[in-house]
DNA sequence: CGCATTTTTGCAACGTTGTTGCGAATTTAA
DNA sequence: TTAAATTCGCAACAACGTTGCAAAAATGCG
């Protein structure tokens, strides 16, 4: 896809979920999808964006989350991460059944869309809502 | 489990990771051997001991993790969660592959040590060495 | 046991991540 | 174009976690 398009398709989503087209709005949105399946961290888009103000950055991405356009990713290190959703999340409801990967070498993490976390049979009395399952382990890039 | 079979018990396990004995050691971990089953946060620790030290936990519990006494449990909040390990896990060397729960409701983060996290086939390249699983929904008690 | 050595603890100070209030700037809608 | 609503940047704060260092406690040995 075309940064163009990328561009043209954010200014729709945002509309699209009852946001104003703000500057900062799109550049965030742009880089999720400028590399689709790749979580980030506030502290990526901060460094990504120089000039951007911290707080700004940690409203956009609340907003993004409440209105179904990202998604976090639990992890072991405290900080929170963030992924684009797939167009069948809607605002107050996600539909991110997929399972993560995090690369220990180069610490990227990677949604992958494709694998869908497997059901497991809970003891008496636990009702699920939710499933995450996290996979760590080395990238097909940190293996050639 | 008594209450003195657990001190007992504590000391020795502190030996054979060749730990002093100390009495912040064992309060500490008295804490996780009241009620095997459940995770502790910092937070928690801190707020049941009432006079320790904030550093002290912090220390307490990175010792503990690296000599395979605890594992740590991802969560979408920013806190580490701790839980005791089975007696296979050894310093640097963890054998956790079971599933957590963690009910919405009532905060509790359970370790369900008889449930397996399922394997999963990943993409080409791919290489796993850790798998983490965490359901987040109701517990038994609240259930009820 | 008594004593020297090693380890742990508490305190203070600092760093990072995330939140809140508020006035200025931008976006939206008329 | 203009007024209302929303968003942005700044400052200040809060929570969680880390580091350095001196006092206290635990360990090992004669
Ligand atoms: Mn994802
Ligand atoms: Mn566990
Ligand atoms: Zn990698
Ligand atoms: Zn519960």
């Amino acid at each position: 896809m075309s940064d163009t398009n990328n561009i043209d398709k954010i200014g729709q989503l945002l509309r699209q979920g009852g946001m104003s087209v703000t500057e900062k709005r799109v550049q965030i949105l742009h880089l999720f999808f400028a590399q689709p399946g790749n979580a980030l961290r506030h502290a990526d888009i901060e460094q990504q964006l120089g000039s951007m103000d911290r707080v700004t950055i940690y409203r956009t991405l609340h907003t993004f989350l409440e209105k179904g356009l990202l998604h976090t990713i639990p992890n072991a290190d405290g900080t929170a991460m963030y992924a684009l959703c797939k167009d069948e999340c809607h605002e107050g409801h996600h539909h991110d059944d997929h399972v993560h990967f995090l690369c220990s070498q180069c610490g990227v993490t990677i949604c992958l869309d494709g694998i869908v976390v497997p059901q497991v049979k809970l003891p008496q009395g636990y009702a699920a809502r939710q499933m995450e399952m996290v996979i760590s382990g080395t990238c097909q890039t940190c293996n050639i």
